[in-house]
DNA sequence: ACAGCATACCGGTATATACAACATCGGTAT
DNA sequence: ATACCGATGTTGTATATACCGGTATGCTGT
């Protein structure tokens, strides 16, 4: 499997920006110099920085430079947001209040979800408070084969989808996103208003082909917004 | 505005397959004999091909040909929903309509999201119908300046965003999700029953950089999901 | 009839070159 | 000091050319 020429400059650029050499915002090398350096003519280094430009992480500007995209839309490619890092980067504290935690016999609902042979399914119910405030109460499924030592974490120390990332990343996932009323539970443990409605979110993760996690996530509306930037390449 | 060579025939062959002079799944001409028929080389009329190749109308097969894509396929990776056609490929007959069509001065809000120089915006309000149901009110803004000939579009043929989507294609997206629950005129156009919350999807979409539509999209809750498949590749 | 081969064709890569359009910077004349 | 001009550097576009490696096709010899 042979890279093309200009594969290799893209990648040698890519490796400059990962390592912080060329900084985000700065300006890299012109087109004629990146030539020059990797001895090719400037249209081979020229489409080494257009599959740059079309991912995202170069931007040009015409008649002045190549520039390091900031950081903003690097990750842009959709990413499932881990709400604890969110709420640490508004500046907020968080915090995990565990409600239960159990292993129990899957419907066949959730079964036919996670393709489960055993019998056994784990079920952690958690709400996030964000500075003192309830912002998401999850009720979680969890492959108990996949990830035998899940109920075994402290999930004081660790999100429930920091710890499946690590043993199992994610790298599919389906999600559903709808508007419901709360139900009382709910209600209570999100200390939502009458009359306030609630995102629900169903997220079905699989890593590598493998059904891990079936979550459902409720955030009251008042204090909750769903964004994410996409970048359509295809 | 004089547009460059390569994008000249690259218009011309987008127009070849929305006339459906070229349909889905055909062999288009090679690059050397479009370079021929467009009296350019065979560099530039590849660059054309590049450019519907990157966005997906064409697809390349190497030393074979290049064809025209099956509609279908082109979406997969998270795409911008289509109504219009989601409520079709249920089966279902969609409906549209236009509550308002109009050309204003934008507010500050607007003017700001659409990065406006011009002192004209135009605003369209629609309703969809899946089977004689209300699914979904749209209150669209869109840079008139980019896509002068907006309002005059005949949207009983042609959705908003088909058409925002064939003169300057999504490139990025913003997308919001919020839960509400609706206002009286909103419980009106969607008929709504008391105490049903409402999605409200908030969209501004760009192409190549240029903001072109905020759009604030409003669906009942007990008739709508919002789904999307992802996957993972960092 | 069939296997194998030659050939034409096609996209993929790479180079060298040229000019255009625009920004930036420095120097010069007013 | 300011306004103007020009040199220079950079991306953007366009062309001509060359070769590679793959596919598809048709021909040829058996």
């Amino acid at each position: 499997m042979k890279l093309p020429k200009y594969r290799l400059i893209s990648n040698e650029i890519k490796k400059k920006i990962s390592a912080s050499l060329w900084k985000a915002g700065s300006q890299i090398p012109s087109e004629t110099e990146l030539a020059n350096h990797f001895s090719a003519s400037r249209m081979t280094a020229r489409k080494a920085v257009d599959e740059l430009v079309n991912s995202g992480v170069l931007e040009r500007v015409a008649s002045v430079g190549t520039f390091v995209k900031e950081p903003a839309a690097q990750s842009s490619l959709l990413e499932i947001r881990n709400i604890a890092d969110e709420i640490r980067s508004r500046g907020h504290v968080h915090k995990m209040t565990v409600l239960s935690k159990l292993m129990l016999i899957p419907n066949d609902a959730i079964a036919f979800t996670l393709s489960l042979n055993s019998r056994t399914v784990y079920k952690i119910i958690i709400v996030h408070w964000e500075n003192d405030q309830p912002i998401q109460l999850e009720e979680r499924y969890v492959n108990a084969e996949r990830v035998p030592l899940f109920l075994q974490q402290d999930f004081s120390k660790i999100t429930a989808s920091e710890y499946l990332n690590s043993i199992a990343p994610v790298t599919e996932a389906e999600i559903t996103v709808e508007a419901v009323m709360p139900t009382k539970i709910l209600k209570h443990n999100l200390q939502v208003d009458d009359g306030v409605p609630c995102l629900k979110v169903t997220r079905i993760t699989h890593s590598h082909g493998q059904p891990i996690c079936y979550a459902v996530l409720y955030h009251p509306a008042n204090r909750f917004k769903l964004t994410s930037h996409l970048n359509i390449v295809n």
